[in-house]
DNA sequence: CCGCTATATCGTCATTCGACGATTGCCGAA
DNA sequence: TTCGGCAATCGTCGAATGACGATATAGCGG
C-alpha cells in the first residue's frame, strides 16, 4: 500500500515559500525597509524615487508585496498610501523563527 | 554631484534577498525542516525519498541551499551527509527579525 | 473644464527557474 | 577488479520573473 510517500503538500511549507519569494528581490526588501522607517507615515510615489527603477517596475514589485500580504495600499486621492501589514510580517517572522 | 540618488546596492538587502530566494520554494523549505528534525543526524538519499522529485531535481535544490549557506554536506563514503548550517540559518533569522 | 500627477496595466523581450532523463564519477562490497 | 548504489552535472524544455515603454485611468488644483 502506501501508493506513495504521501505528497503531503504541507501548507506551512507552501506559505513560507510564498512569503520568502516575495522577499526574494533586493528592491522588495528595500521597499519593506523604507516603509518600516516611516512607520506611521506612508509613502506614495516616493518609493519610485528611492528605488532606481521605472515606475511600472516598481508598481509590479508593490503588487507582489501586496499579493503576499506584506503591505497594503490605501487610496488617498490621486495617490496611494502604502504601509506595512504587521500581520503578514509577523507571520513571516514566526515561520522563519520556527526553522 | 550626486548624479543620482546613489544606487546604494545596500549589501544587507541583497543578502536577505539571496537568503529568501533560497527559501522561496516549498521543496527547499521542506528539506530544511527535515534536517531540523534530525538535528544531529544527517541524511543522504533519504531526502530524495522524502520529497517526491527526481534525484537530479533534489540535487539541484540541495545545491541552491548549500550555495546560500543554509546547509552543508559532508562526504561520507559513497554518500553525502547533509546538515543545517546554524550560522547561515541564524543570519537569516536575524535579518528577517530586523524587518 | 483642462491638464497634471500618480498609478495601474498591457505587451514584449531576455533571463532565470524548476523539473526531468541521461550520463559520469565515486567509493565500498562482493 | 568488477558491480551496484549514491550523488553531481549536463542538456533541454516550458513556465515564471523582471524590466521597460507605452497606454489607460482617476482625482486635484487651477
Amino acid at each position: 500500500m502506501s501508493r506513495r510517500a504521501a505528497p503531503r503538500p504541507d501548507a506551512a511549507d507552501e506559505e513560507l515559500a510564498a512569503l520568502a519569494k516575495a522577499l526574494a528581490h533586493p528592491a522588495r526588501v528595500r521597499v519593506l525597509r523604507l516603509l518600516a522607517r516611516r512607520g506611521d507615515g506612508c509613502i506614495g510615489c516616493d518609493i519610485v524615487a528611492d528605488l532606481e527603477l521605472a515606475q511600472s517596475t516598481v508598481s509590479e514589485h508593490l503588487r507582489v508585496l501586496k499579493a503576499a500580504g506584506l503591505i497594503e495600499g490605501a487610496v488617498d486621492g490621486p495617490r496611494v498610501c502604502y504601509r506595512l501589514r504587521r500581520a503578514g510580517l509577523a507571520r513571516l517572522k514566526g515561520l522563519v523563527a520556527a526553522l
